[in-house]
DNA sequence: GTGAAAGCGCTAACAG
DNA sequence: CTGTTAGCGCTTTCAC
């Protein structure tokens, strides 16, 4: 083995071809598995990159061939559960691409930031989980004849390919859930109403007390996460003078949070949370919840990707993904103890 | 706004040097900031990059200069939570670089996929949190001066950066806890021995039974982690004729699925774990664990890479972080209930 | 089959 | 302060 460090220049294509006897262009095949490459030549140019341990600099080899066989994703965080982001890897893996992740933390900024490395990187495409207000600025990129797909929340002012979650299906599988097992007085906790999937969700838990004769005025209680402002909203509805028996958490930040503010509660009303998560099958009780189809969607998003490479022209798909009711008890404890 | 589609080529600077009437090179000075460019001539060029919908090309600039600014991270899972990578990226994100992760899935072809593909792509460094058996392989790169950090394992037979968790120390930390309040047959079940960090710990769990003459007989349970595994193993400990009064477990994976195996019994014996997890703290009772010093280690990975980077030859530095006792209530149950 | 030459889009020298 | 001229390391015509 050899110790010599830092060896200044990286060996080029140009000192293999010159080390095994070559022309470069020869190497260049060989290096691509081109199979026109006679066998006494193959095998003095693989001895000759052995011995410079060559690797071919894929910056030129991108920048030469145009394709970079790279797709970025711009995700919320990369270093938190991303089971979206999980599939949309295995997917992308098994087509022969890398995905390249990014966080935007929720931070438009860090958004833009992150799309605009993925364009500089001439990336083949990029899925975006959007968090900024206004997506206009990707128009450019999309006219550019970048592929762009959209999952969780839709890009606003700007016609991609989107992937969602069936929102008002989960909260109707949530209500009717409760509905059924005899709850009338049901609050909705979820996130600010800004936020796509906030608004969304929240409307559609209006939608199905109203249609159910429930009540719901002063039930809805959309706002920031935030553990202070959802104790405050558990609290009012359950010290209501006519008390809410269940509850529906809007997201899971939010059933976290409200499951921390009952504390030793948890358990007596009724809970079922939007979106599940590692670990909610240990809780005491188990927690039941309306999941989302993560696999699926990343899955989704992945194909409409790459339909868009090989059909530009194609028409925006919009693709909804429907979501799944998991009962483990905290859905299910008795009405009347 | 333009909605042309598919606009085939990209503008170039020279597109751009054409249409604002400048030379190409007063385009990159511009686009670098270069503040030696006349205000009329910034102007225009700002005119030409708005119309022409110009952005720079990030292959080409690393060809040309040489540098890429990215730093590659190789983790287990990019999809699951990892605060050692938070930390990373925001450590390198405050000193202008970006982070490009990948996983490895602890599958050792993977891991030397993503080395090549970040090798390849010349990052500026690389930070590894290492599965496969050997990295010989990743000898040649460092002696072509690729800065190597590896974190939580080693990387074996050859000599890199490295930062490690204190796991003798932890493991010492949980034993004296239980030993503290009374506990004398303690168990402990964890990785596979040939994994690194399995092995350390059973071995600094040994030596803490030994120093405290308690016994260890049949008490070390190293394995893969396998929910039937694991079930079985604290079955074997707890319906032993002298049954242990504690357990600890090796590692996040391994007590996630002790608590499971234990269904309602969780509680019934002490439980200390090492790794912290979300929502340790809303399991009934609370895990207590020993919790690792994550953002510490990611920050410090970095810095490795760095000052590897300012002094290419400077000895290789080994950083061990220190753990955390965190008591919530599953190690403090009272010892003869 | 293989090889010479031309460029991908940009930055780094240098001269003006 | 600006323009010209070379390349970075590779792939791609096109001859041979």
């Amino acid at each position: 083995m050899n110790h010599v460090r830092a060896r200044q220049r990286r060996p080029t294509m140009a000192d293999v071809a010159r080390e095994a006897g070559v022309a470069l262009r020869t190497v260049s095949r060989y290096v691509n598995g081109d199979d026109t490459v006679g066998p006494d030549f193959a095998e003095r140019i693989r001895a000759a990159i052995d011995s410079l341990d060559f690797k071919v600099d894929e910056r030129a080899r991108q920048l030469r061939s145009g394709r970079t066989g790279t797709i970025g994703a711009a995700v919320r965080n990369i270093s938190e559960a991303h089971p979206v982001l999980s599939a949309i890897e295995a997917t992308a893996r098994a087509a022969g691409l890398m995905v390249v992740a990014m966080s935007t933390e929720d931070d438009e900024r860090l958004e833009r930031d992150a799309v605009r490395s993925m364009s500089g990187r001439r990336m083949d495409g990029i899925i975006i989980e959007p968090i900024a207000e206004n997506h206009g600025y990707l128009q450019a990129e999309i006219d550019s004849g970048l592929p762009v797909v959209a999952f969780d929340r839709p890009a606003t002012g700007v016609d991609v390919d989107t992937v969602l979650t069936d929102n008002p299906g989960g909260i109707a599988q949530a209500f009717e859930h409760l509905y059924r097992r005899g709850h009338r007085r049901i609050a909705y906790i979820g996130d600010d109403e800004r936020i796509y999937t906030g608004h969304v969700r929240a409307m559609a838990f209006r939608t199905c007390a109203a249609a159910a004769g429930a009540p719901h005025d002063g039930l809805v209680h959309p706002g920031p996460v935030d553990q202070s402002r959802i104790a405050a909203a558990l609290a009012s509805v359950r010290h209501d003078p006519d008390p809410v028996t269940a509850v529906i958490t809007g997201n899971a930040s939010t059933t976290v949070a409200a499951i921390r503010a009952l504390g030793e509660d948890f358990g007596a009303v009724a809970l079922v949370g939007f979106d599940d998560f590692p670990l909610a099958d240990l809780l005491r009780p188990g927690l039941t919840v309306v999941a989302q189809g993560d696999e699926e969607i990343g899955r989704t998003a992945f194909e409409l990707f790459r339909s868009r490479l090989e059909h530009p022209d194609r028409p925006i798909e919009r693709v909804v993904v429907p979501t799944r009711l998991i009962i483990r008890g905290s859905g299910e404890i008795p009405l009347y103890p």
